[in-house]
RNA sequence: GGAGAGGUGGCUGAGUGGCCGAAAGCGGCGGUCUUGAAAACCGUUGAGGGUUUGUCCCCUCCGUGGGUUCGAAUCCCACCCUCUCCGCCA
């Protein structure tokens, strides 16, 4: 959530910010709300303290035995005037409240303009597309091939957007998962993390998901009210939610491996085949909670954590930051990172890489103590896939695949994968 | 699923209608002492908001939401959560 008081004291520069997003923001509608709240907010607060000094006083004739009737009948009508006053208060920044809840967070300076994806700024590239000398297959031949990958099947046991995947081709795939926790954890300084699947709502609200996109979300059904979770960062990064760390702690660095689930409401006919784009899917999370001061070195960092994987694993990417129409809901900058698939000749999106600012924070209360003023002051969270499992499959799968259909697996996965050579 | 206990400040834990934003202890911070540290002692220490820049005043917050009352941490109702015992169970 934004700050409230930025629109207070600069209206016009909060209103051009929003623009940058394509928000209109209706100033007329804030200003009056928030003349109205100021009125009635000060009009309730005085009825309080009068019924807090009567009361008192009552409380202290009673005590000396004096006749406390004519107190009482002085009171009058207090009561009555002061709960229409809450009423009307609470109506109020209910209001105003859904009103900020529904705006999306100001970008960082140097996000660039433009609409949609096409209008994202590549940064860096890392490796060369890879070359074949024979004609390529994508990964649902591969996968079909191998008999190790079925959309058929999983389409039979549950709907479509959904895959199995069976022998040495799920292992590599774990192979790929336990590669990445155990790279963020030993080598950048994660903490693993094991959290719920499943979340209440002020979780998601508290992360950004909640009340804007919730027809993204699956839902269950019963009294629970919990939704599955659509990425890890809303169970990681509500840990914090109603906390004050202590400075000493920070930075927080949580890696986390869960299943995500997206209900993919609105990309009907999108990435309607393969593995690219599916209901559930596996990814390795990485959550960072840090000092305001810290935080742009720390999503720069972050974003290097994720690129290292593909190092790693010797998969061509390059990494392009999200223009103004494209960067998220809650987030103040993101890049993308983006892996070589050559069954589609394309970069597609492996991981994305936010900073929120203070704007999760505040909705999660997530705060720190800032040893110079000794007070609490919101956060800063900064998340980011590192990688999204599924996807960097498909890309070993299609960037390692052989003349005869084979996938060679990656020197660092061999480990994890019996030290075999081919699946 | 059945029975019971409980949710209070960073933590432990008192508080059953007004003197309670809340005892006490721990922790934190500042100081005295000390070459330094520890110990001891003294002081200080919740969060959010309004108004205002007069840092004086005011408001809210004792799981959440309602209610009773002039007045609620304290009484009533509903819900959520935690713990214990029994049953069931991966």
């Amino acid at each position: 959530m934004l700050d409230i008081s930025i629109f207070r004291n600069d209206l016009d520069g909060a209103v051009e910010q929003l623009k940058r997003r394509g928000v209109d923001f209706d100033r007329v509608h804030f200003s009056n709300l928030e003349a109205q709240r100021k009125t009635v907010q000060v009009q309730t607060q005085t009825l309080q303290a009068e019924r807090n000094s009567r009361s008192k006083g009552i409380g202290q004739a009673k005590a000396k035995g004096e006749d406390i009737a004519p107190l009482l009948a002085e009171v009058g009508t207090l009561g009555e005037q002061l709960k229409a006053a809450e009423e009307e208060l609470q109506g109020i920044q209910r209001e105003l409240n859904e009103l900020f809840m529904g705006l999306p967070n100001f970008l960082d300076e140097s996000v660039p303009e433009g609409k949609s994806e096409d209008d994202n700024v590549e940064v860096r590239t890392w490796g060369e597309p890879t070359s074949f000398d024979f004609e390529a297959k994508d990964h649902i031949d591969l996968g079909a091939q191998l008999e190790q990958m079925d959309f058929d099947v999983a389409s039979k046991i549950t709907g479509s957007r959904f895959v199995t995947l069976s022998g040495p081709l799920a292992r590599l795939q774990r192979a790929l998962t336990q590669f990445m926790l155990d790279l963020h954890s030993d080598v950048h300084g994660y903490s693993e993390t094991y959290v719920p699947f499943m979340v209440n709502s002020e979780s998601l609200k508290g992360t950004g998901q909640l009340p804007k996109f919730e027809e993204d979300l699956f839902k269950l059904s019963g009294d629970s009210g919990y939704y599955l979770i659509p990425t890890a960062e809303v169970p990681v990064t509500n840990i914090v939610r109603d906390t004050i760390i202590d400075a000493a702690k920070l930075p927080l660095k949580f890696v986390a491996h869960t299943p995500c689930f997206r209900s993919e409401a609105g990309s009907y006919g999108r990435d309607v085949r393969g593995m690219v784009r599916q209901h559930q899917f596996e990814k390795v999370e990485l959550v960072q909670i840090v000092r305001p001061d810290e935080a742009e070195e720390a999503h720069e960092a972050l974003t290097n954590n994720a690129e290292m994987v593909l190092q790693k694993l010797g998969l061509p990417y390059r990494v392009v930051v999200l223009c103004a129409g494209d960067t998220g809901f809650s987030a103040t900058k993101t890049y993308d990172i983006e892996v070589w698939l050559p069954g589609q000749q394309k970069f597609r999106e492996i991981s994305s890489c936010s900073h929120f600012g203070n704007f999760q924070a505040r909705r999660l209360k997530a705060r720190w103590r800032n040893p110079e003023t000794g007070k609490p002051e919101l956060a800063h969270t900064i998340n980011g896939s590192g990688l999204a499992v599924g996807r960097t499959l498909i890309a070993v799968m299609e960037n390692y695949q052989t003349e005869e259909g084979r996938i060679r697996i990656p020197d660092v996965l061999k480990p994890y994968m019996g030290n075999r050579e081919l699946v």
